[in-house]
DNA sequence: GGTTGACCTGGAGTGCACTCCAGCTCCTAC
DNA sequence: GTAGGAGCTGGAGTGCACTCCAGGTCAACC
């Protein structure tokens, strides 16, 4: 199956213009290219994207998933490296949740105390 | 207890020059000076940038920090409508944390692909 | 064969959130 | 009284990750 990149970017969740920019910048190998020069995804190239959509939405920096797909392209000789790499991020992305968890309690706190606050205020009308 | 910028900014964990920016943008009032003309900060200005820390933490924009901190300006009339705001901001913060969750599981089954990558590598050689 | 629409390229522009700088003032310590 | 250090201002610069644009190609449909 071959997707165009109107396709690819529907199903990456990625606008056009960034897939080309993924390209240009080294992210993603150039894919295939159709009779008329256009781009031609095949399914592998997808579920690269998608994966990078994923390091993407853990905030992983470009420069860092470029590292990444630079070891990738060489081979199974880098899979320890990359796994490194994977681990190290997986602990930053659970520091990540443990740091919006603790701010989602200032935020419950804020709430409550809001809806005290309220609570005074039609109080205060109705007495 | 009063804190110069320095101190200020070791607090909130903030650095002087994003002080110096908040100010100016609106998202802090303009804290008192001393003698010398230098910015004096409260205690309520510290817990107001230790709150608007917890804000950005989560990942809300500068212009809705800003907005919030107009209405707050504008006093108590306005509870009604900052609560709503947290409260919607809350809903994203879990939106959020579900998101990163769900990339987590991404990481762990690619982590563990490598690891069965490895342990095949580890074989073939020792066979 | 002309128009339409998707796609192409290289390069410029955007928005966000800072961060840095030059040139200045003020207070303190020697 | 001067040297040093913290702080001041307005404005320019930075890094990131896109996003947009002009001007062109190509295949298909009427």
């Amino acid at each position: 199956m071959t997707y165009s990149i109107a396709q690819a970017a529907e199903r990456s969740g990625l606008s056009i213009d960034t897939l080309r920019y993924y390209e240009r910048i080294g992210l993603v190998d150039p894919p295939a290219r159709d009779s008329g020069g256009r781009r031609s995804y095949s399914d592998d190239d997808l579920g690269w994207l998608v994966f990078l959509t994923r390091l993407r939405t853990t905030g992983m920096p470009i420069r860092m998933m470029r590292e990444y797909a630079q070891l990738r392209h060489r081979g199974a000789a880098t899979a320890g490296r990359r796994k490194q790499m994977l681990f190290e991020h997986r602990a930053a992305v659970r520091a990540r949740i443990a740091e919006l968890q603790s701010c989602l309690d200032v935020l419950d706190y804020k709430i409550t105390h809001y809806e005290q606050i309220e609570h005074t205020f039609v109080e205060g009308i109705t007495a």
